[in-house]
RNA sequence: GCCUGAGUGGCGAAAUUGGUAUACGCGCCAGACUCAAAAUCUGGUGGUGGCAACACCGUGAGAGUUCGAGUCUCUCCUCAGGCACCA
């Protein structure tokens, strides 16, 4: 009898899946694709160290769902790719003295030769690399398209700046006030940069949401990002002039307590409206602003700080005449960058209204809320207006629509919905992404690079290290820089910013099944037969900004007329974290564990099935290796059973315990909670085996299939010992359970006497409560807590249990 | 501070969504096989008391609803992740 050897079935298996083309589609059965089922997860960045343990784990998850819906009758493509572009691979190149041409190539080499290793289900005939200019040519191309349709401007813009990596950053590289990779502290600057108009987008890019099979923390969490608050605009007029300023507020109905109006350092306004006599503190002010760096900038703890400009404005309701101040508590980017101040009822105006002395005006009174002007903070929660003329007396919501209504027809002011969301900046002063394809003429301004001259190809440059001035390195590429233009002719220069990878991978998911087209990025036809993805599933770390970006490209591809599809992912999951001796694993954390040599030892499907039977999925697990003993057991007892499964019908206990498991497992592996589809399986074969019975083989070919997902190399050897030919996945269908199988005859019923316990009395499944009432008062255990006793109810619950409520003994 | 999750044996975790808490696995204990070990197989394994039948306690803490609560409601504690001067 041969015993299990895991590397000698994963090796047959993978080289047959290679030479028989098993995972592979063409070009033509990507065009004419019947129950086609995309099964996409999120493609990793090739790092030097290689797929650690938590990559395995995504990607086995997601690899079982595709192996699932394949044995279910879809046909399933599963592609991979590498998003190789990127400042973490300049960094790690420039750490290590090599360049990320080289680099990365090799690092691609090692991640396929791991993927192929751990049995994913992979079509390698469409893979994608950010890096290739066959990729990147159509990035650029995007990016064109963007910019033909106005979605991407150019303009100068306060950036995050790393001293450290000599860049840019975007906020979300900014950690704690630093560097997301080097941990350095931010500080700005002011660059012309290229930003992606998503804004325009932010109200359809929420209303989509709850139509998105996404699970709830995911679609929260993009909500928030998106940040809509609905408030309104008002205008107060400048005393002695014909200016005005506009504030953004969500609280009209605190107006009349607005005693003071702020702006930001930055606004555009503050030096018109200086005082000569101010003059110097405010310019000092707004010079220190600039100078702070944003970990100063983000703490919300310290003390408010701020400049009065020497000038008023009116507030329109009441016509008092108040102070505008500035400070950096305002912020530029959000609203008008400009507030009107309500002490009273908003506790950062309250606390700059203490700290400089301004006047705190209490204009709603709160049931439980404070009832005059001598606050210990402010009161932020509703109630009924005063001190607010003819709108004393209402409540906060009626008087919002009240006030704004009013301003509305003097011409002051309008509803209106702002969103936290900005712009998305993509501009990278680094070498390693795709140039962006625009060329600086003295004429004729920024001109797209014509579409038939893209790719922009990087240049191979030996020194692309970032320099102090924030320049790109590629500006140092004088023959690469200076071209002429492509309108006028004349001499003209290459834009040198490379743009950020997030633009790459906003995309990526469209190319791969359009691979095989050279002449376009991708092919209408194709996509729409197979997006929206029917299965995204990736980190939540990405469930914010990826996601976002490309849905927003998505929908701007489709307002461009290219696809019919609005939403890229019908559904998303993220799946969980691994989590190592308490601290999750992470390549930070120094506790990342290296797949390779577990799979030597194990085999791949044994570290699959172990990973998997770890926790629910969605949730991750507690990584501890000696957990691993579980799953390759069981994989030896299936090996067992398999070789002495004579031939013949099942047993009725094991038919019904095998249908009651494969409902279960079906459910599971629907649901994503492989661990309790792991653990039926694991049942079933203990019932299979028990106290030494041998096995049939209708018993155990079903119990092959639905191990099939989860360790793809022994069930495709099992299936062909059972006789039947590969691939199992082309051959095998996914078991289905009778429901009436699942019936049985007798129950163990639970009997429960005053809410407790007392006894289990197994019955026929058949009985009416009344026998089964005869039969529970008969046990003596029940019959000890009743005979004495008033019944005042029972209640059965079928199939679970039966509820005695007695009274006091008589 | 705000938004998400999550707290169940020695450990990873189950619990058909209000119905017999601890399935499945790890570990541990005992036994079989073996000269021995590993591997494998068999049985046991929440706590306290009891020879036992059984009783009481037990799902982060406390209250509540219910015949019945890990599950629902309220108050609180702890941990993880995210956001954070967003007017």
């Amino acid at each position: 009898m041969n015993t299990y050897d895991p590397t000698l079935v994963e090796t047959k298996w993978q080289r047959r899946w290679d030479e028989q083309g098993t995972n592979l589609f063409d070009e033509a059965k990507l065009r004419h694709a019947e129950k086609p089922y995309y099964n996409l997860m999120m493609f990793p960045y090739p790092s030097a160290e290689g797929l650690h343990i938590g990559n395995i784990y995504a990607y086995t998850g997601a690899d079982i769902q595709g192996r699932f819906q394949r044995l279910n009758g879809k046909r399933v493509f599963e592609p991979m790719g590498f998003d190789a572009f990127g400042i973490h691979s300049e960094n790690f190149a420039l750490k290590i003295g090599t360049n990320p041409n080289e680099l990365i190539p090799s690092n691609i080499a090692n991640f396929t030769k791991q993927l192929r290793r751990i049995g994913g289900m992979f079509d390698w005939n469409h893979t994608v690399d950010t890096t290739d200019p066959d990729y990147y040519r159509w990035t650029q191309w995007i990016f064109v398209q963007l910019f033909k349709a106005g979605l991407v401007v150019r303009r100068k813009s306060a950036v995050n700046w790393c001293p450290q990596c000599k860049t840019v950053l975007a906020n979300e590289q900014v950690i704690d006030g630093k560097c997301e990779r080097c941990d350095a502290q931010v500080g700005q600057r002011r660059l012309p940069q290229w930003f992606v108009r998503i804004t325009e987008y932010a109200d359809r890019l929420l209303k989509n949401i709850p139509q998105l099979d996404w699970s709830e923390t995911t679609k929260v969490a993009q909500t928030n990002w998106i940040g809509a608050s609905d408030g309104a605009y008002v205008d107060f007029a400048v005393a002695d002039s014909d200016m005005s300023i506009k504030v953004f507020t969500t609280r009209p109905d605190t107006l009349f307590g607005a005693t003071y109006m702020v702006l930001a350092p930055e606004h555009s306004l503050v030096a018109e409206l200086t005082d000569s006599s101010q003059s110097e503190s405010v310019q000092a002010y707004v010079e220190s602003a600039r100078q702070w760096d944003i970990v100063e900038r983000q703490k919300t703890d310290r003390d408010k700080t701020g400049v009065f400009l020497g000038s008023h404005c009116i507030n329109p309701v009441n016509r008092k005449s108040i102070p505008i101040w500035i400070s950096d508590y305002v912020l530029a980017e959000y609203g008008t960058g400009a507030i009107m101040a309500v002490p009273a009822h908003d506790q950062r105006d309250f606390e700059f209204a203490v700290k400089f002395d301004l006047p705190i005006q209490l204009v709603i009174q709160g049931a439980d809320g404070p009832q005059n002007d001598s606050l210990d903070a402010a009161y932020s929660g509703d109630g009924v207006l005063v001190n607010s003329d003819k709108f004393d007396g209402l409540d906060s919501e009626d008087a919002k629509n009240r006030i704004v209504a009013d301003l509305q027809d003097r011409g002051l002011g309008e509803a209106v919905t702002t969103y936290r969301l900005h712009d998305w900046c993509i501009s990278r002063q680094r070498y390693w992404g795709p140039p962006i394809p625009i060329i600086h003429c003295p004429d004729c301004g920024p001109v797209a690079v014509p579409e038939q001259d893209l790719p922009v190809v990087l240049p191979y440059l030996e020194d692309f290290k970032p320099n102090e001035e924030g320049e790109s390195p590629l500006s140092r590429d004088t023959t690469w820089c200076n071209v002429s233009c492509p309108k006028c002719g004349k001499d003209a220069k290459r834009e040198t910013d490379v743009s950020d990878t997030f633009l790459d991978s906003a995309w990526y998911f469209l190319r791969y099944p359009c691979t095989d087209i050279e002449d376009a990025p991708f092919n209408s036809e194709i996509l729409d037969s197979w997006l929206p993805v029917h299965s995204y599933i990736g980190g939540n770390e990405h469930a914010v900004l990826h996601l976002l970006y490309s849905r927003f490209l998505t929908m701007a591809l489709h307002d461009l007329g290219f696809t019919k599809f609005e939403e890229p992912y019908q559904k998303f999951r993220a799946h969980g974290l691994l989590i190592r001796d308490g601290k999750k694993i992470s390549k930070s954390r120094g506790n990342i564990v290296v797949p390779d040599d577990l799979i030597v030892k194990y085999g791949a499907d044994t570290v699959r099935m172990y990973l998997m039977f770890l926790g629910p999925f969605e949730q991750g697990g507690d990584y501890q290796e000696h957990g691993i003993h579980g799953p390759r057991t069981f994989l030896n007892r299936l090996w067992q059973s398999v070789e002495e499964a004579e031939a013949g019908e099942c047993e009725p206990d094991v038919e019904r315990a095998l249908h009651a498991t494969i409902e279960r497992v079906t459910r599971s592996i629907r649901e994503l909670r492989y661990n309790t589809a792991v653990a039926s399986m694991m049942e079933y074969l203990n019932t299979v085996r028990a106290e030494g019975r041998r096995p049939k083989v209708e018993e155990v070919s079903p119990l092959v299939v639905m191990v099939a997902p989860f360790c793809p190399h022994i069930a495709e050897e099992l299936f062909e010992k059972l006789g039947r030919s590969s691939s199992i996945f082309d051959n095998a269908s996914w078991p289905v359970y009778d429901p009436k199988l699942l019936e049985e005859q007798f129950v163990e019923l639970g009997i429960q006497v005053n809410g407790k316990l007392r006894a289990t009395i197994r019955a026929d499944t058949n009985a009416t409560q009344d026998e089964l009432q005869e039969l529970a008062l008969e046990h003596p255990n029940v019959a000890r807590y009743t005979s004495d006793a008033d019944i005042k109810k029972v209640i059965h619950v079928p199939g679970r249990m039966l509820s005695i409520v007695v009274g006091k003994s008589r």
